[in-house]
DNA sequence: ATGGCGCGTCAAACGCGA
């Protein structure tokens, strides 16, 4: 089963591009961030003529997640675990059954953290710790796992065509790469980098400046598995044809293929 | 050199993102 991760910028400004997308690509599962809507303004009806499934946790103006899936949901929740009184929507996560494997799939959108110095950056700190914690509690249950989604973390130089650029950035921090570490060190294998371990692997490039012409590039979106998930995995990769579409969104699809159905 | 974008909200700029 093939299960994507895409940050849509705005899912009705993108609803062309994405159903193109899902048209070409036909992923089982795909993980949006940044819808940017309410759930009653979630264009479900397009997706669902596609064969997909739909579960949204939307928010009024930014935010936003949901996850779609051509096999049914069994579970659904929506939040992250740990701090009830945290009011933006950026995780929904549900279990997707297929006739022989079920997977939990988690969606995420981690704070971005900027600026330095803002409350912001405590926050996207504070969220990072409550996404170890529930790391630690799917790790506890037998079903396998994928954490999907845009991370808004760098974690090492070779993830930037120009590291030096992003030292005093939230997404580049040692304390943010440093929580990261530990997620990961939980047992989780970076499916891309497992797949790639090259340089030049990125799936954001800014609007600005001419960066995609330039693949002036950072790699912020991951897919950490579960060690049985892992087990299964036979291949990864990052979709960047859609960054050269209109209208296109700053992020690109990344997909890893789970053997087993 | 160092500015360059885009979306949503809401009706003109502004918050937000990375």
């Amino acid at each position: 089963m093939k299960i994507t991760t895409w940050n849509i910028n705005g899912v009705k400004a993108r609803l062309e591009t994405a159903l193109a997308y899902l048209k070409e690509a036909s992923p089982d599962v795909i993980c949006f961030q940044e819808i940017k809507s309410v759930d009653e303004g979630f264009p479900r009806e397009a997706f669902a003529d596609l064969g997909y499934n739909v579960e949204t946790f939307g928010q009024k103006g930014f935010n936003g997640v949901a996850i779609l899936s051509k096999w049914p949901f069994d579970e659904v929740k929506r939040g992250l675990p740990g701090d009830d009184s945290d009011e933006q929507s950026r995780y929904i996560e549900a279990i997707v059954s297929l006739p022989a494997l079920a997977v939990r799939v988690g969606c995420l959108y981690l704070p971005n953290g900027n600026p330095l110095g803002s409350e912001k950056f405590p926050y996207k700190l504070a969220w990072m710790d409550r996404l170890e914690a529930h790391g630690r509690t799917m790790l506890n249950d037998e079903i396998l796992f994928v954490l999907a989604g845009d991370y808004n973390i760098i974690p090492e130089r070779i993830d930037a065509k120009r590291p030096d650029a992003w030292t005093g950035d939230a997404l580049f921090q040692p304390e943010s790469r440093a929580a990261y570490r530990r997620l990961v060190a939980l047992g989780l294998t970076d499916a891309i980098r497992a797949c790639h371990p090259d340089p030049g692997v990125y799936t954001f490039w800014d609007y600005q400046a001419g960066a995609f012409q330039k693949d002036d590039g950072i790699r912020i979106d991951h897919l950490l598995l579960s060690p049985e998930a892992a087990d299964r995995m036979v291949a990864a990769g990052i979709d960047r044809f859609p960054r050269g579409w209109e209208k296109p969104s700053d992020h690109v699809p990344v997909w890893v293929e789970i053997a087993g159905n």
